[in-house]
DNA sequence: CTTGACTAGAGGTACGTACCTCAAATAAAG
DNA sequence: CTTTATTTGAGGTACGTACCTCTAGTCAAG
């Protein structure tokens, strides 16, 4: 009735409980046939181990490292809130995280950092940067080192990551397009699409998204080519106020990534923000206050929470050689309006 | 540096382990200076009771029943689905969870299914259950046996539950509307709203979150009343077919609550359905193949994966009288769409 | 038959906590 | 000052698992 122990097994299999031991651990000097007797108890039983009991005796602590980008970005900085709240309450099961900033503007410093991680003290790494040769080839490394590698919020594809927390950008395009077309319907105007680089992975990836269901299911819209500020706000006042100007039947603007306070505070001083439709990505302090004074009409995120616990719990699974949960590391894209705000 | 432990806490104190223990498991004969004396040590260094470590020596099993309605419901067939998986994910957590149907159509059976409870062999109760004043006191009978008892899905407010799990269904019906408001804007005509029972709280609940926003946000749309069928196929037929006879300008359809599936054929079976903009709760295996099949246009829905774990969360938090992580526990209202369909 | 390699068993300690017993110290009562 | 009750200390065992040592058995090669 009750969970079977160590000692049934040992029992069931007519073994003594070292061996048993030995099997379960992987640990040397056990005949094939007696590996197999252990185990076909196992199965008969349906003993699971008590990880907890386990990492009791092994004395075990998990200690993981988010590797983050540093900035004004106010995307991670509610990722940074979520990661030390989940760690404080998480302080009970044995599991450290250190977040570990890097410059956002140096393409080198992700791949600098990652080699200087002390690899020694560390038994697993949380990374979000954007996918390049030498980022790939860092991977590899740490995967070398005997660490687990977990791709947060934008996936490292081609890498050996194990695996990837976070949600498909081009569904969350798709999901942006489905709204736009939607909520613009009555009024048939023009689409405008703001981000802050062409080159980054996930805004490639949301414009497709996003480009495949406009032209699939409204084709009488127009969506203009993407905007780029190149984070700059300067400059996305610049850019933006051209594209209103020169196309006066704009009525929806979707932004693909961050920079969403300059440009809500562009569109404000366009003084067409109220009929315009605004989509927007991420819910942050920016998009929350947009959404509360209806000028931001729907936003796409992801829940930052259960991205910080669900890598947290990946990285542990991963480290115990566990099976994770498919279904509660599915992460969801969310849909926010003033309304089911949270 | 490392998790303090009980010793620690001796030694910082000034005591011996025994007193340690007597003080933190609330046993008597302990002088009051003395009890101030380990609680200041154990703020001091941050000490958190080792919850596993604890369960192993108490040998603590948790014994949880999830109370819920039988019948033909999608969504409680979906919520039992999750129930089950996340039970054999958890069974290593030392939890079981008996799931008791109760016959929906009878108001008296949930009273008699909770008096009859075997509270001696259960730690908590999750009740799914409309409030009545029997409920409450039935809620209130299991909290004196000693039992922790949580509100699931629907609230019991007045009681004496511990916690509620799910979502507020006022909000809900806002968000719904707040949809069906954009997506009918360039049709402008009425809405008609469906449920199987004007009584149940769910639903009064839904339909005038649904009001607010409409009346304030979209006064232009005429919302018609409520339509009920109250479970019954045929009547549904009738009735909904008689509104849109008598309202040729209806262009949505908000559904309240179950009958998804009864609904969707008589509205596929007036030829109109696809003009119209179809809003309904839960996604259940209808609901999904509506949004597959470009039928139903969004769905107001709450992760059941997440309601059952949040509940057991719960539960075994309040048996340990430990503190609850509200951010994790916080049910979202989902609003899914054919492109975020999980 | 001996040697050595391999396999298995028996028993121990430890992790952090709960819970138990018994003795000793202290305080409060007479 | 005793007597009694209350408070504290010291020590143990147990939970399920990991990991260690030491002994003993099996088997094939020499």
């Amino acid at each position: 009735m009750s969970k079977p122990t160590v000692h049934d097994i040992a029992r069931e299999a007519g073994v003594s409980l070292a061996t048993v031991d030995r099997v379960l651990n992987a640990r040397p000097g056990v005949r094939e046939k007696t590996i197999k007797r252990v185990q076909d108890a196992v199965r008969r039983l349906g003993y699971v181990r008590d990880t907890y009991a386990a990492n009791l005796a092994r004395q075990r602590h998990y200690r993981f490292a988010f590797v983050l980008p540093e900035g004004p970005s106010q995307f991670v900085d509610t990722l940074k809130a979520a990661l030390a709240e989940a760690t404080e309450a998480q302080m009970a099961d044995r599991v450290s995280a250190a977040t570990v900033s890097v410059p956002s503007q140096d393409p080198h410093a992700v791949v600098r950092t990652l080699n200087t991680l002390n690899t020694g003290r560390l038994d697993g790494v949380a990374i979000m940067a954007p996918e390049t040769p030498q980022v790939r080839d860092a991977v590899a490394r740490l995967k070398a080192a005997g660490l687990v590698v977990v791709a947060l919020v934008s996936d490292l594809p081609n890498s050996r990551r194990d695996h990837f927390v976070g949600i498909n950008s081009l569904a969350a395009g798709r999901t942006a397009a489905s709204l736009m077309g939607r909520f613009t319907r009555a009024s048939r105007g023009k689409v405008l699409v703001v981000t802050s680089s062409v080159f980054a992975r996930d805004s490639i990836d949301r414009r497709l998204g996003f480009d495949l269901v406009m032209a699939a299911e409204y084709p009488w819209v127009d969506v203009l080519p993407t905007v780029e500020f190149r984070d700059d706000p300067i400059r996305l006042s610049e850019v933006v106020n051209y594209a209103l100007a020169a196309n006066p039947d704009i009525t929806g603007i979707y932004s693909l990534g961050a920079g969403n306070t300059p440009l809500l505070e562009t569109l404000r001083g366009s003084g067409r923000l109220k009929e315009l439709i605004v989509i927007a990505h991420e819910l942050t302090p920016a998009t929350r206050a947009g959404l509360l004074n209806h000028e931001v009409d729907a936003v796409i995120t992801q829940n930052v929470g259960h991205l910080v616990r669900s890598a947290l719990r990946v990285l542990r699974a991963k480290c115990d050689g566990v099976a994770i949960f498919e279904a509660q590391e599915r992460i969801r894209i969310d849909i926010v309006i003033r309304e089911n705000l949270p």
